[in-house]
DNA sequence: TGTACATCAGTGAACGCGCGTTCACTGATGTAC
DNA sequence: TGTACATCAGTGAACGCGCGTTCACTGATGTAC
């Protein structure tokens, strides 16, 4: 990544970058290289100059869309403990807010994607379950040193079926009440200060 | 769906099951008019004898996966409360069970289909929101009465979220651990014995 | 600095292929008398 | 009971269309002298 980024760098970049909100706006199976170049501003002839073929794409980006979403998530944390939010209800907050629920595109690919992990290429689904690691491991740390690692896997499992969910009920009363049901039973069970603080 | 079955309703049954197992086993995008009248036993010329188009088909698939997995959960239920487990128990160590985890086609539509939810169309989405209401009235009812039920709405997207990534991660230690972190997580919190039993 | 050439990134037409959908037809089932 | 006809469920060929992939070509960039 160093050094000045040549011609062709750039544009694989972008096309990276295009199909990494691709895939979570419009799922594995619904992303077609010509929409993609297109998004990048190119004509889809020139894709196998970057690719060796579609499901290469769709591995880095997997791999995109996790780096960006777990930045913006880093992100959105930080403000909120700076807030004096506990890092524990700032992520759970982070990630089960109404923002997160609208902007599919730009956040977790994990919700956005995983029913259809399992139907993917085996590159696929071992890039897309190193994700799913990293996610779990963010939790971890969100939690009090030493804490049981069952507690950082279940409340990962949480936020990611609470956030899936919610959107399949859409932006109404029911799909926020799944978001406030989930954060409310997170902190009431995890964090040391329960529900009373905020 | 009473009185003798003409030869018409029998062929529509057979679709309508294959459609409900293709959809969880593929996914909504993977599902093809050819191949599920192939799985019924037919050709797909006749299909349009018995959709409108592929989209009401994935609406009356949803509709019996639904049906379906709930009485087979319901069944598994009733079987491990038969052996002393609570209303709880019983339905959260059905869920969470390695069969269900490798039986993706004929477990519950919700965990196989989730993130593909809000890119149906409004027919297919309602009907998906209308099961995932019902897999949260299962929860609640599993429940003690009178209880608040953003507890079964928390609990509902944990199991959900839980069985996500135990697929995505594999049949493996992986898999596994999700599962039986969100076994102990929701026990821990929701059951009156704890995890005390069993 | 200027010229000639090689390299490179991207273009756009073309390819097979499988999809959802349509439709003329077939063969079986049911009905009328 | 037997015959003639109408109805019905399903068949299989055909349709446009969009997909992933290939490839001959273009025009810009970089290099040699």
């Amino acid at each position: 990544m160093a050094g000045p980024a040549s011609r062709k760098e750039i544009s694989h970049d972008r096309i990276v970058e295009a199909a990494a909100r691709a895939i979570r706006r419009v799922g594995y199976a619904g992303v077609g290289v010509a929409d993609v170049m297109k998004e990048a501003g190119l004509t889809h002839g020139g894709f196998y100059a970057h690719f060796p073929s579609r499901d290469a794409m769709l591995v880095a980006a997997m791999e995109r869309a996790g780096r960006d979403g777990a930045a913006r998530l880093a992100q959105a944390v930080a403000r909120r403990q700076a807030e004096g939010a506990s890092a524990l209800r700032a992520l759970i907050e982070s990630y089960l807010s109404e923002p997160h629920l609208l902007n599919c595109e730009g956040g977790c690919p994990i919700s956005a994607l995983a029913s259809e992990m399992p139907r993917q290429s085996p590159e696929v689904r071992d890039m897309a379950a190193r994700r799913v690691t990293g996610l779990v491991g963010m939790v971890q740390q969100a939690l009090p040193a030493g804490a049981d690692p069952h507690a950082a896997m279940a409340i990962t499992s949480n936020l990611v079926g609470a956030m899936q969910l919610a959107r399949a009920l859409g932006d109404n009363a029911q799909g926020r009440a799944m978001l406030a049901a989930a954060r409310q039973s997170i902190l009431e069970q995890y964090d040391s200060q329960g529900r009373a603080a905020h």
